[in-house]
DNA sequence: CTGAAAGCGCTTACAG
DNA sequence: CTGAAAGCGCTTACAG
């Protein structure tokens, strides 16, 4: 436990004051060179490092953000937080990860630890599900935040969203380019705002391909699970005219999806395509594997810290809602062995 | 941006000094009650919150901790984390995410950033492999840390890992309680830890019930995925006695080797009875859904953070492996409708 | 180009 | 029980 060598002592021993140590450890331009080099040298041979501690009180910013999460075991999480981890870490800038289990009670406390620590900003993320929701539990007086995968409903702040009408789009227009005529949609519930802006894709890329886009083609799901896509996969390919490829709104989905054409005796892909969304890392591992659409959940976390770390130079923020593009991954399930 | 109130407000509008204030806000003993009434008043009109960052720099101490980990990807890093969270908010201490992707330079340039902010403890973390490791990139001196899901070879620090030898037990007993009496044990590969402990742990079990033990009935995959488990489950059922029960070194492992099961026409429990390792989600959305034997993740984090804590107050830190135990998660795999 | 001084917002002995 | 003083380790005008 030696004492700690503070910028005093480097100050002494290279014979300046510690306002110049300081101005050479910022790389400030104001400083001789000769003195520059001896202060450097010191700095090495004592080991020296400046306590980040006493630069944030003095600086008035301490060069860290927080995730504020409601969900830690989100299955998305992961993937967002190492994106904003990656974009935070490129600037030095430190990450706090907070959780509130979704509890505004819990929420409230952790953001007034946050505030009390001063952090810099705030990233607001749902690692599970997107929707709207109204704010941060507690105003945020001069800190600036984004929401990452989710959205807040009229605040002046940015929203990091998957692109989900262009990744709808993405797959729709795979299906058609691997001559598929019959493409249904097996999309998720509803209620989910990425289930409408799938169908839209999806419904505008059938239409512009002069398909057909029968009711009974397009379906929603009640869960995300396996076990729905699996019944409502086994209703399409009972019905008179069964489809030839099945767009999936999750991995998980496709995966009850392809159990049910298998068990009806149809190969995939030769007989129907299927493809998920997501690209969960189970998606690789199905039998065939799944081709899917996968999720830029990195690029958005990187997105996010990108964009916080901007407002916290300066840059003005408004409200607005920014979607950041899927990308397709072809696997096996849509092209295969025994495929077109 | 108003102006936020401090310290010396409180002090000067409740009329005593900033001093008094401290210690109330600190909770010591040495304060009338009237004074402390009314400063508690005060404060409470004013909205004042301290300043951690400057509490910080006087106290030498910032409530944070720190993770680090080098997959911040890893399957079981939510978990892990989550419970560290939990752990550490249960006493108000923050803690910071660093991501090293398994990179030692940048390892070093995040230990630097964390000591630089002046954390007061770490935890190393593995999100994926368990394996011995030579201690963090630079020396903490004085910072101290722990181990979790990973352990240092003469580190004089704890590690926190699952009881694997015991989870094994665990599913041993169960599938011999169940009335199996061909048991085999599809292991995982054998360069690592979990694998040797476990394979202690089945092959005790099986020992002490008198149960058979041949070559074929324990088998090492070279990895953990399904494919492998589909791959050594097809080899064990052709064999000239196949198993009744197999138990299977992770719940990927337990996915391939049921698909093998089924497509030879046998039947899960009734024929084979299937159980997993880890309790991934993926689990119970099997059919049937797998039985497993839980790794204790979240558990093995609160307990992580809680000697991390425990560390920081004082407590001597000596080099131990604490084994946290494993559950078991009985499903229809193992006890099915068509079962026993 | 360099340094003396003030101060960021707290807490900690210490005196009374 | 209360407060004046010092100081944690830096950075920031400002003077020279």
């Amino acid at each position: 436990m030696s004492e700690r060598v503070t910028m005093r002592d480097v100050a002494a021993i290279a014979g300046v004051s510690s306002a110049t140590v300081s101005k050479v450890i910022n790389e400030r331009p104001d400083v001789g060179a000769e003195v520059r080099a001896r202060v450097l040298e010191t700095i090495a041979r004592l080991g020296y490092r400046p306590n980040a501690v006493a630069r944030g009180l003095r600086a008035r910013h301490t060069d860290t953000i927080a995730i504020l999460t409601d969900d830690l075991e989100g299955i998305f999480t992961n993937a967002l937080m190492r994106g904003v981890e990656d974009a935070a870490s490129a600037y030095d800038v430190s990450v706090l990860l907070a959780n509130s289990y979704g509890d505004p009670e819990k929420e409230r406390r952790h953001l007034r630890r946050l505030l009390d620590r001063q952090v810099d900003g705030l990233i607001i993320m749902s690692g599970n599900r997107v929707r709207p929701r109204s704010g941060p539990a507690l105003p945020l007086p001069g800190t600036p935040y984004v929401f990452l995968y989710e959205y807040g409903a009229a605040e002046p702040v940015p929203s990091i969203l998957p692109d989900d009408r262009s990744g709808a789009e993405l797959a729709a227009r795979h299906l058609i380019g691997i001559g598929r005529r019959r493409i249904a949609f097996l999309n998720g519930p509803a209620s989910w705002d990425a289930t409408r802006e799938r169908l839209d894709g999806f419904t505008a890329t059938i239409r512009e391909a002069g398909l057909p886009l029968e009711p009974g083609l397009v379906q929603h799901a009640s869960s995300w699970s396996p076990e729905d896509g699996f019944a409502l996969a086994t209703a399409m390919l009972t019905g008179p005219e069964p489809p030839d490829a099945i767009f999936c709104g999750s991995d998980d989905l496709a995966t009850g999806a392809m159990a049910a054409v298998l068990e009806r005796g149809l190969t995939i892909p030769g007989d129907v395509a299927v493809i998920g969304f997501d690209d969960r890392s189970l998606a690789v591992h199905q039998r065939p594997p799944l081709s899917t659409v996968a999720l830029p959940l990195h690029e958005m976390g990187k997105v996010a810290g990108g964009l916080l770390l901007a407002a916290i130079q300066g840059e003005p923020q408004r409200h607005e809602i920014i979607r950041v593009s899927c990308e397709l991954r072809i696997r096996a399930s849509t092209i295969g062995p025994d495929g077109a």
